[in-house]
DNA sequence: GGCTAGACGGAAACGATTCTCATTCCGATT
DNA sequence: AATCGGAATGAGAATCGTTTCCGTCTAGCC
């Protein structure tokens, strides 16, 4: 497999990932590689079929596999939107934080950061509903949903 | 169909949803009345099969269909989450802006908002990210994922 | 009463995802 | 470098929530 990546992992990342991996008892494989290779090529969440086109070497089911293995490790996160596929990104963590516009047109999912002091207000907010309801918050998510300059 | 309603709609409420369909051309039919009923006493976002048991007098078929109407006529909204099962919920102008808890360990969803400073500023940052990619805003979706105080 | 378009319900079809299992790869050990 | 053990892989089959089909029934209208 993999004779010309689409992207380069540097090292830093590299080692971030291997080190995510090997807490879950599982390895970076050269499969696993591709994929990451695939997400970061693409530069925006992914379907499956979006990964697969990108990389023909890879197996569906190995890609399917690998993806939940990636998630379980933290390396990638899952989105779902209305439309019927999943999609696929790095991690917050070994990115930056983000939001997505969620077209609901073509079903197409972009990123975009709030500035810094909105993300805040936003943040002050949640602390105080997830202290007065019990809930233990993991993450937030914020999606835009509308149609994108494409569809429209 | 129909003996003894699990919640009732009131006048109000009953016209807003007649007219919504009427204008999509759809008739508010017993099917889709029970199952407006069992999404208004279930009080939270409720999956297919939840509604079903809810109402037994419910076929699966014409649940999933007149959902799906329902949906198109902007009278319920479909949430999906990460787990295996879409979940519905009266829209937003029939109740009032929310966002939800998502439990990423049960599954459950349960409704809260925001205060309004918070909303308005959210609201305030949101509308410059559209105005800088050219994407229509339709809405926007704030979802908390964690633990629910159940799932502990 | 009949007529017609739409709604209904049961069952079959669909499709994204997961599972199975035989095979291959990787790393460590002699 | 040969070997062994366990994990990873790939092709296809199986799963299961959801959608669609199709014959039947209803509601509304003349």
């Amino acid at each position: 497999m993999s004779t010309e990546p689409l992207a380069t992992i540097d090292t830093e990342l590299d080692e971030q990932i291997t080190d995510l991996l090997r807490r879950s008892d599982q390895r970076f494989t050269k499969g696993r590689r591709a994929l990451v290779e695939a997400l970061l090529a693409g530069g925006q969440p992914m379907t499956i079929h979006q990964v697969l086109e990108t990389d023909t070497r890879l197996a569906q089911s190995s890609a399917y596999r690998n993806l939940v293995v990636l998630e379980a490790a933290g390396v990638v996160t899952r989105i779902v939107t209305n439309d019927d596929f999943a999609r696929y990104e790095l991690a917050e963590h070994l990115t930056h934080h983000h939001h997505h516009l969620i077209c609901s047109s073509c079903g197409d999912v972009t990123d975009f950061a709030l500035d810094d002091q909105a993300e805040a207000g936003l943040d002050a907010a949640l602390h105080k509903i997830a202290a007065a309801t019990g809930f233990t918050v993991e993450a937030h998510r914020l999606d835009l949903v509308g149609v994108c300059s494409d569809c429209d």
